[in-house]
DNA sequence: CCGATATATATAGATTATCTATATATAAAT
DNA sequence: ATTTATATATAGATAATCTATATATATCGG
């Protein structure tokens, strides 16, 4: 993965959801739009996508239902659910009260702490 | 902890030596300092950030020294090495292109990806 | 036509970075 | 004198990723 994984690790299920709140997608899909939206900063693997969809949906975060495009092929798309829109709302606000201290604490040198 | 400690997740490390970029310190007082210069949104804990610099001192990233300030009581500072600062830019380049990406996904809307 | 690659989902087990809990010891505050 | 803060350390639990493997269909090149 372009991005350490341990960097990744917590934003995961944030990035589903925000996918989610766009349009209704299978799971295939989302490692695309992801890695594509993302210039292939995340390569999500199926192995870790597959089971947090099974998380997120019994948790009533997404809900399922089963397509058939092409006669036989079956693709599983997901929906997020008004629940679901709430843990994104969550996950954003948490999201930008981290990633805001980890750049305080990057830029400011050895005396930025006098400034609040 | 403020912040969801999986989205901590991976960039303790690059915290950690920014800090010791800017000075000599010691493992109670990263914490601390961690805390105030992220207006508390960070809160290592003791049993997080020992083991880490033990790690980072196996790994020559750090070097320690013991320090007797008063009397008895030992305090063991940590000094950032040049093999350290290299770990240091590298975390931090990754850490760019991460939050970059991730609030590139978060802003764009359904037909963000066109603009690439 | 056939083999390789891409599409699509699924699960088990390994890895890793955090956490909590516990231990030890001195200093400061009440 | 007892509690709280300072200071370091390690063991074990938890959680989120990964790799590896399995299954099945679709597409592409030779």
């Amino acid at each position: 993965m372009a991005a350490d994984k341990t960097l990744l690790s917590g934003s995961t299920t944030m990035l589903i959801l925000k996918l989610l709140e766009d349009k209704d997608m299978y799971g295939y899909q989302m490692i695309e739009e992801l890695s594509k939206k993302s210039n292939d900063t995340f390569n999500l693997k199926a192995g870790t996508l597959y089971p947090l969809l099974h998380s997120l949906e019994q948790q009533g975060m997404v809900i399922s239902y089963d397509d058939n495009v092409d006669s036989a092929r079956i693709r599983k798309y997901y929906s997020i659910t008004k629940k679901g829109r709430g843990l994104l709302a969550d996950k954003k606000a948490e999201w930008q009260t981290y990633f805001t201290a980890v750049n305080r604490v990057l830029k400011g040198g050895a005396n930025l702490a006098a400034s609040y």
